[in-house]
DNA sequence: CCATTTTCGTACCGTGCGGTATTCATACCG
DNA sequence: CGGTATGAATACCGCACGGTACGAAAATGG
């Protein structure tokens, strides 16, 4: 099915794999931390001159971009959407922790690639900093709409604005996937997440 | 009293202000991340050569080890040894929060040095990164003696093992000065702050 | 076959880095 | 004064970085 008689292009066929590059640098800036992963070095891994990725995605700050839109599509979103089942809070907040400390694989680096470009904010291009602001936005709006939702039905009780409630379940997961990425022990994380959230699921007074 | 009569070394007097030196370095360290602040940077900004440096610290590795010496003495010792005091439990906790959450000052830049280099563990020179590993566990082991002292006051309710209630009073207040050196609202990190602390103070269960 | 179009990669540019060889300046001693 | 000892800074090294000029390579069109 696939027309090989219709009209291709004219000049040199390509050849550059942008796909296969793509997943070469996702893997390289989430695996180790995003700065200290230079053009070269993904040169280098995925076997590419570094013309080639200069002319596919313009310079570093666009190839970043265009890793994170990846990276947020195939592996953000996915949890992200998870927020808007309907299963009972602490399944969901428990999904969220076992995603958040979850051990390397071979193919799959620990932490979360979203959540080093976050905390390199500050040093990302034009581009991919904008990008990164939205996602975080974006990412805040589910965990409060998710915590609305619940509290509405009683399944929880908010123990401050939602604002605040919705940006500290945001920090400490955050949180807990830097310390995975900085090599902390899973199960010692986990522990201190049933701690940071047992102000959700147990709710008592928050006055200072 | 100085005895400008006695004996003056053989050569050249030395001209080369330590002191000061490390007070440009630790400043520049702490307003700015550990990395992105390169020893050229630093000469610039204390009108020192290069040359002049390397011969009083070495490298870079000492030079970062005895900026972190001199904060730990200044800065870091006096906080932690408040935890010594025998103030009650909520007042020692409001002084540590308002400690990792103080505003910048034109002399005293946001956050902490410390916990500045804590994140950046990995890419220190071995001679700091043993330095940061000493006082971590110098942190821990001070939070620890403190929650368990209290505890055995009946002052607070351990909510989990003392190993893990003092890594995570460890790791929320790491998070907190990372998040104010980000340019985080201030209000915010502390209303964090208490959602995170009230597992210390409002002692409920944490089964999962 | 040759001109044209498009993509390819080698080889380079300027910059800033951590670190240093070398030479000059300033002191004491006799 | 000269000899000796020490500290100072200029000017450099090799390297890796982000980014690119440019000619060779591979296709189509006539």
């Amino acid at each position: 099915m696939t027309d090989d008689s219709t009209k291709r292009p004219r000049g040199r066929p390509k050849t550059f794999d942008r796909a296969r590059t793509l997943d070469v640098a996702i893997d390289s800036y989430w695996r180790h931390s995003v700065d200290s992963v230079s053009v070269n070095e993904i040169c280098r891994r995925a076997k590419i001159s570094k013309p080639g990725l200069y002319r596919e995605f313009g310079d570093e700050d666009h190839l970043m971009d265009a890793a994170l839109t990846r990276y947020s599509e195939t592996v953000l979103a996915p949890v992200l959407a998870t927020l808007s089942d309907d299963r009972p809070f602490r399944k969901t907040l428990e999904s969220l922790i076992e995603f958040a400390t979850r051990e390397e694989t071979p193919h799959v680096p620990a932490g979360c690639l979203f959540a080093k470009m976050r905390s390199f904010r500050w040093r990302l291009g034009p581009v991919t900093g904008e990008h990164v602001d939205q996602l975080s936005e974006g990412a805040i709006a589910a965990y409060a709409a998710w915590l609305e939702r619940r509290a509405n039905r009683g399944e929880i009780e908010l123990p401050a604005p939602i604002e605040i409630t919705a940006t500290y379940v945001d920090a400490q997961l955050t949180m807990m996937l830097t310390q995975i990425s900085a090599g902390e022990d899973p199960e010692l994380v986990r522990a201190h997440a049933h701690l940071a959230f047992a102000v959700l699921t147990n709710p008592t007074s928050t006055s200072p």
